[in-house]
DNA sequence: CTTAATTCCTATTGGATTACTATTATATCA
DNA sequence: TGATATAATAGTAATCCAATAGGAATTAAG
């Protein structure tokens, strides 16, 4: 019950191109060493990214990503199924899985329980835009501004 | 983003007992057979629940396990932290395990989806006791009864 | 006292997945 | 043409998980 480092890594290179908006696309080098990440790995992720229609890419000298949906139609939950894939949480939690456990699937008492985290999580996952999230982060970022104002030794 | 066997296999087992109480107490075997699960795997589990508290166990011959506690009293999030530990669904959602991500814990963004999918996921888990599953399971199956008078072949 | 049935303890294997690396190809701009 | 990008795919190393295995301790029945 993790989420994957390449959900992570996601989540960490969408908000830096929401967050430190540029005219200019930005390479994948320049995340990998702003973020701290593994250059090769993130460059899979945005890849995938792209497929599914999150990224846009310029390719070549000067080239590199750019977000392709507007931030407040990027839900977690989407980046989620683009790095991690079906959320099914559940080994027989779909119909076609077979009855492993011996009960057919609408009677098996434990999909009571998995049908109702699933959905739970889904709208959680759903609620959560990246420009909500940036928003949030811009204000943590100011308060801990003012604090250290605030609270400077007076030297 | 998956649950582990031991968590299904555990909250199987523990469904078998408290769904189907019996005055003995149940062997790893007799479980592992009418549950279909593989014994040595299973046992292990029971072991890890009778540690916790959650069963208790009457070894030798005729031996087996019992529920330690009422029903009502064994939420889903008890059994997954006997069976998966604590849950940190995020590598750096702990303050201890550092900055990876070259930010410090309270101002990571990521955090902030982290800490509500944590709380969310802990309210909806621990609203899951085993009495209430097993309620639904009868409902369930007489249901299903119900259905098969009512739409019998009148042959 | 012996035997069978059980829990208890610990070690290990096999397989799958994950995180990451490597290679090569292709595109773009200066 | 060369530097800097993405693109696609193959490979690897490590970790984790599920399951297996062997045997010790315990208890009840015969």
């Amino acid at each position: 019950m993790k989420f994957s480092a390449r959900f992570e890594y996601a989540l960490q290179a969408l908000l830096y191109l929401k967050c430190e908006p540029d005219e200019a696309p930005v390479s994948g080098r320049e995340m990998s060493e702003k973020l701290n990440l593994p250059y090769r790995f993130l460059e899979q992720i945005l890849s995938d990214l792209k497929k599914r229609g999150v990224l846009r890419s310029i390719r070549g000298q000067h080239g590199g990503y750019k977000l392709n949906l507007e931030p407040e139609e990027i839900s977690i939950f989407d980046i989620y199924e683009v790095t991690d894939g079906k959320f099914e949480p559940w080994d027989c939690s779909t119909a076609e899985s077979g009855d492993r456990c011996g009960q057919n699937h609408n009677m098996c008492v434990v999909n009571i329980f998995y049908s109702d985290f699933k959905s739970t999580f889904k709208s959680l996952m759903k609620s959560y835009t990246l420009d909500k999230l940036c928003s949030a982060a811009m204000k943590l970022k100011t308060e801990a501004v003012n604090n250290k104002i605030t609270h400077a030794p007076s030297s």
